[in-house]
DNA sequence: CCGGCGCTACGAAGGGTATCGTTGACAGCA
DNA sequence: TGCTGTCAACGATACCCTTCGTAGCGCCGG
């Protein structure tokens, strides 16, 4: 019994790890060498490698051996992460208002027509999709969504 | 070196944390006792005291004296907190891309044709206030009251 | 007046994160 | 062949979060 070892599965990432994330999702993978350096040089180098091999212990990423080297890849995509992290923010700090958080985005940051005109068509997309005709049949109960990882 | 103050004073909540101060950002102050029945007595009253004190430390609520027990109060405005942990996320896991981030929201949830057009009627404030041109006098200013009761 | 109850304070235990120092392996080079 | 630089593994350290156990205090009912 106990086939696999069940580390820390299905959490969410702490802020050194979503760094390091961020920068294996920007550049496709990394070596310990360049994720320390893609991260600016600030951190040691015995610290992303402990860092990365806790996020393999996660199930976050994987590496192959690459000459001397291990070449690290994630396995859990960033849209997944961002995924769990939205719903945590719109459940517990939104009570599950998607449209307080848009409307705190939107405060915060400065868009340009184009991105506007691009976030439009992503709700016109969705309202399309997620609700042709019935409006007021299922009111969608913004608990927490099954996600996979 | 390079220590990670990073997110201690109040940028930032724990899981628990953020716990309690969705309780009190819901119902606007607590006792312990109240918190602790809103968070679904799972945990224990010293805990939810801790944590409470914890928050306080942090700079997050402030408590009064009402009648034998504390009465605490969120000073951190949940918008303030979520335009943080927007921020976090938009630039660590979606690349700067709010529109990834809002692509991703209506992805993982079906939202009802009144909701779209609220978050539409939004982005079209944004629209015309972040446009290179003039800012009108009226500055809707989104706050987390009127919304959605 | 006294005991019980509810409340806060103190602080410890358990587990995790973050950062390194050191060690051992190995390849390239003089 | 022996030195040097790069790399992963291990272990240590320090700090933080989360959960409580225990103690002390004030109030209320009897």
């Amino acid at each position: 019994m106990s086939g696999q070892q069940d580390g820390r599965e299905g959490r969410g990432f702490t802020d050194r790890e979503l760094d390091i994330m961020s920068v294996l999702w920007r550049e496709g993978s990394g070596t310990v060498a360049e994720v320390r350096e893609a991260l600016g040089d600030d951190a040691g180098y015995t610290t992303v490698l402990k860092i990365l091999q806790i996020l393999e212990e996660k199930g976050a990423v994987r590496h192959e051996q690459e000459g001397r080297a291990y070449r690290y890849f994630p396995l859990v995509e960033s849209v997944s992460a961002g995924g769990r992290a939205l719903s945590r923010i719109v459940n517990k700090i939104f009570h599950g208002s998607a449209e307080l958080l848009l409307a705190t985005l939107v405060e915060d940051r400065e868009f340009s027509e184009a991105e506007i005109e691009r976030m439009r068509s992503i709700l016109d997309r969705a309202g399309r999709k997620g609700n042709a005709g019935e409006i007021s049949a299922a009111h969608p109960r913004m608990e927490n969504k099954p996600y996979k990882m």
